[in-house]
DNA sequence: TTCGATGTTCGGCGAACATCGAACAAGTTA
DNA sequence: TAACTTGTTCGATGTTCGCCGAACATCGAA
């Protein structure tokens, strides 16, 4: 992640964020990060190779749900709540509300 | 549609639903059905051939989105609303207020 | 400087998807 | 009955997606 992409606000994309979130892992990523609390990579505990979580991160951080930063060689992600709601008001907390159940379960490891 | 396929409301899936709705098409879809009126078929212009639409008809069918009645030769679809509404509550009226801009327009014909 | 930890990228695979034209099925109408 | 309308299904094609292991890049620590 040389250049980490983030569109803008303004310039997040409804149909990515629906694609996006369309995915259960990703949308369990979703949850796991609802509570705004920011996550390093290594605490995330998705039943997927680190590639294809990696992956993963890389749709949400480019349809604008996730933003990462870097420090050092460990990166930290969160949700962009904020962003979200302003630019989708109301959406975020929708699916929050539903989507536990169809979302693939996504733990903290053991801390 | 030999045996059009509607899920119950409770078994509406979220990332169907999210899947069915992340292509610009049938945002658009949705979008022109959003008023909560019955259409048939031959009254929506969109640029695909028949056989296509037909196919997004059916995801967006299968997802629980909307809802299909034959009548004849004709086919009338309008948006389960009320039914979404109930099952993700808030979720429809979040992405209408902001589908409009990543739509294909989906119109009338010649009205 | 060498080693280990952390993520990213690459190549490849099978599955799913979007799209079209053509053929088909089922009613309606002439 | 024959012709037309309406929508579905069938191949075929090219694209995207999710997934993995392996190779790579980067940083901090020994």
């Amino acid at each position: 992640m040389r250049n980490p992409e983030h569109p803008d606000t303004g310039d997040i994309v409804l149909t990515k964020v629906l694609s996006a979130l369309a995915d259960p892992l990703r949308l369990g990523l979703v949850c796991l990060l609802a509570d705004g609390r920011e996550r390093q990579w290594g605490e995330l505990d998705a039943p997927v190779s680190k590639s294809t979580l990696s992956h993963h991160l890389k749709t949400l951080r480019g349809a604008g749900v996730t933003r990462t930063r870097e420090e050092g060689t460990r990166c930290y992600v969160h949700l962009r709540a904020d962003d979200l709601e302003s630019r989708f008001p109301g959406l975020l907390g929708a699916l929050m509300s539903a989507a536990p159940d169809d979302a693939t379960p996504v733990t903290l490891k053991r801390p």
